[in-house]
DNA sequence: GCTATATTATGACTATAGTCATTATTGAGC
DNA sequence: GCTCAATAATGACTATAGTCATAATATAGC
């Protein structure tokens, strides 16, 4: 690795401490973009050839974290568990990593679910991708065991477990429940109808 | 009623309609609250008399179509046919009020979805509870009649209906699925499920 | 109708995200 | 180790959302 490739990373590293500590300290919105340039020791613009804008410093600060907590969860999924407790694992281990900053959860959040284009959208998109890649195997495999119905096509389950993960987690950041209830009882109250709802029909039931 | 209060709606009507039509002719990020002042015939700051930023001029556009949208849907309720059907009805009246300016819809979704605090809040926080009002007894009136289960309570199926009825929309403002697939059978198949899951337990099914 | 007070309008101004022409640094080829 | 092309950094600058002290206007009391 060059000097360039080593310099680039140390100032993205920076940069991304700087955002953060500035972020948690006087919130998104009261940091500017030249306070964090000035704390990472950068000009302004140099800022901006790190990111393309304001939002993208939180995914700079969210993706590694997400990634990481992601792998590790499907690392250590309790496959012998019921699914529902295997996705509560799962969107548990997203809600873990929002926990400790609500208010730049939000921020990032809200960012995130309307991109339109950019880096931003790339890597949020390919997120998603590999995540439903991840998540579709666990609904297939109920299907094959006879214990999830096979009238709908397990990415489009798998989309909707994803709606109802955020579903609880905005319920959350807005304030309309606590960290607890939207994780355990409100996500897994939204599963459980889920899956009760997509449950096989019973032989011998008609229709 | 007064000089002072004719003028302020006929101010606010001009600001509305100038801001409408920049943003459809623009779009909402290219046009400039200057270019909307001078179009309404106000200065700068007198706009800002009307609206507190940017995302309330959407909320201005949208907010007394939304309203008329669901008074319409639920005076025009078909309260013969099956629930789904009903909830069909309410939730594509909202669909179609965004249907003709898909662009400004998502501008709008987000900045209401995530707003805190302000007038758009109080306004958003009291559509929302006045549409939950709405939707809540048709639910308890399914429950007395014994097609839906009693485990969970109104309000809560209520409002996740209404989280159902966002992610269909979501799918169709982010350009995952096409207004007619999300408006018709994705929202069906997302509704069709939760009712299955919450139906009542069969007469001497234990448990 | 006149004055005083409250309300509303104004636009120059401020704050800040993001740009871009200029300058500095790196590394490849010799 | 020198030259030069490619890449990266810089910060003065631009664009625009939103503010606020000042000016204009409406209403109430007399």
């Amino acid at each position: 690795m060059g000097r360039r490739e080593q310099a680039r990373q140390d100032k993205e590293r920076r940069i991304r401490e700087a955002a953060l500590t500035l972020f948690l300290e006087k919130g998104y919105e009261q940091t500017t973009t030249k306070e964090i340039a000035e704390a990472a020791d950068v000009a302004t613009g140099t800022l901006f050839l790190y990111v393309q804008d304001k939002p993208e410093l939180l995914a700079l600060i969210f993706q590694e974290r997400i990634s990481a907590a992601v792998d590790k969860a499907f690392a250590r999924l309790p496959g012998h568990r019921p699914l529902i407790d295997q996705l509560l694992h799962v969107f548990g281990a997203l809600f873990d990593v929002y926990r400790p900053m609500p208010d730049l959860a939000r921020e990032f959040v809200k960012a995130q679910f309307f991109v339109r284009g950019g880096k931003m959208f790339d890597e949020s998109t390919r997120f998603r991708d590999s995540f439903q890649a991840r998540m579709i195997p666990l609904f297939e495999a109920e299907q094959a065991a006879g214990r999830l119905g096979t009238d709908y096509p397990a990415p489009f389950v798998a989309r909707m477990a994803f709606s109802l993960y955020f579903n609880a987690l905005s319920a959350w950041l807005h304030g309309a429940a606590d960290f607890k209830t939207a994780r355990t009882s409100l996500l897994r109250s939204f599963l459980e109808i889920q899956m009760r709802g997509l449950a096989p029909v019973r032989k011998g039931n008609p229709s």
